[in-house]
DNA sequence: ACCATGCCAAATGTGCACATTTTTGAGTTC
DNA sequence: GAACTCAAAAATGTGCACATTTGGCATGGT
């Protein structure tokens, strides 16, 4: 019963050019935020429903976030949320952490102190959110930390790249980071910071390198724990219902 | 007259699988052999005639090939061939050196008598098109020297990043690189390799960043020359004509 | 001449109707 | 009961018919 018929006044096939970025956000923010488990098939029909959108539209953004390997497309068998090996994880860590030696090393060049100053407020944010026991917060700020750094280089190549993984990380931590942990120790981005006043680069790096190592060794494999819900209505609760479902 | 049918003898609206990738790969191998010229409109009823495909498969591929950022698209306006600033160049050469540092870092761990035989395998190669005078295979080799490298390391993310930056270095050396010369010195790459050899990463770190330096002092810009074709039906000659315009 | 205006052809974007493929599940056999 | 068959149902893939938008060109006013 999956005939979509568009019953809201508007117009019938016209251009509506937000429509596909708020699926996309929609389904995006929910991978992101570990909404939906690893391995759940993502069907055209129930989402155009969901979303009250045509099939083409969601369809559309399936493909997108196939090509962004955020979704595992496979051809006639549709989308689903890929289920990342712990090696997968390890890859994408170990590429932050070896992209951040060469970023640092390049970095020495651009040391200044204003960008010493930007890092050290940026830290305060880090700590506060600590103290005051945001976890949210606590992990986009130690995200954003490592972005920090690497705009510092003023780079739009490696920019990208270094989002691309953090998000990657962020999607992979909740399936393998034990979720009582901050990700990032606040601590050993004071060090790197610390370094980079003193203008000490290969401190830097050896700050770097342990703070990632650390990082990696805490990872693990929960394969049991599955709090991610199967249903997609409630995965998608808080999207605005043209039309739900009777 | 009843609902249209196909008039080929092929089946109507059917899968067919390798036809996307065979418009893919046509187009984008026209971009990194940089017959396309830069600003150049890809409209799609022209190469849905050219290639003898539905417009709709036109458009698909030319989509995916703007969320590669290989094409520029702009809504409501199409397709146009990108055209890189300097600062676009740079930036990628400069992410080159920045992962490069990184990925040889990194590789000392990773150094063995088989990595280092395969790397002066592949100099020898190098040098052999060199000689022979074989510019196409001398800047295919010359690439592939440091996806060997990066390739040493295993891990995917990285490889895959390194392969983007360079079939975008391959796009813009076209229009930035003086013809006349090779891209990479073959020597740069054997004192690489040597450092390698005697294990001391520093040193090839540094020849690292000089070649790559050196490569980037070489870019200068070109506006006048515009050697490719405007014309897409000679652009894309090579491509089997299954319907082709009157 | 020059710029503003309006009209028309061409190009892009989207829903829809199938064709094709995969999946499901009931019925049958061993 | 397990496995196998095979037909129906559901899901994916694609061409096509418009709706919408853009760009160019002619026309007319200043």
């Amino acid at each position: 019963m999956a005939t979509q018929r568009r019953r809201d006044g508007k117009a019938n096939g016209k251009a509506n050019p937000a429509e596909d970025e708020a699926v996309y956000q929609a389904i995006l923010h929910a991978l992101l935020e570990g909404k939906l488990k690893a391995g759940v098939k993502l069907a055209e029909p129930p989402l155009a429903d969901i979303f009250g959108v045509s099939r083409e539209r969601i369809r559309k953004v399936l493909h997108r976030l196939g090509a962004e390997r955020r979704l595992e497309m496979i051809p006639n068998r549709g989308a689903r949320v890929p289920r990342p090996t712990l090696d997968d994880v390890r890859s994408v860590y170990e590429a932050h952490r070896v992209l951040e030696a060469g970023v640092l090393t390049q970095l020495v060049r651009h040391i200044d102190d204003a960008l010493i100053d930007r890092l050290t407020a940026h830290l305060a944010e880090e700590r506060a959110a600590a103290t005051r026991g945001d976890r949210a917060a606590s992990v986009r700020l130690s995200g954003a930390f490592h972005v920090h750094l690497v705009e510092a280089l003023g780079n739009a190549e490696l920019t990208r790249f270094l989002a691309d993984l953090l998000s990657r990380s962020s999607v992979m931590v909740s399936v393998y980071e034990p979720a009582t942990d901050s990700i990032c120790a606040v601590d050993e981005h004071g060090a790197i910071v610390e370094a980079l006043r003193a203008r000490d680069v290969a401190r830097a790096i050896a700050v770097s390198r342990e703070h990632f190592l650390h990082v990696e060794s805490r990872l693990h494999l929960d394969d049991d724990a599955a709090p991610a819900s199967e249903d997609l209505e409630s995965v998608f609760s808080a999207v605005k219902p043209k039309r739900r479902k009777r």
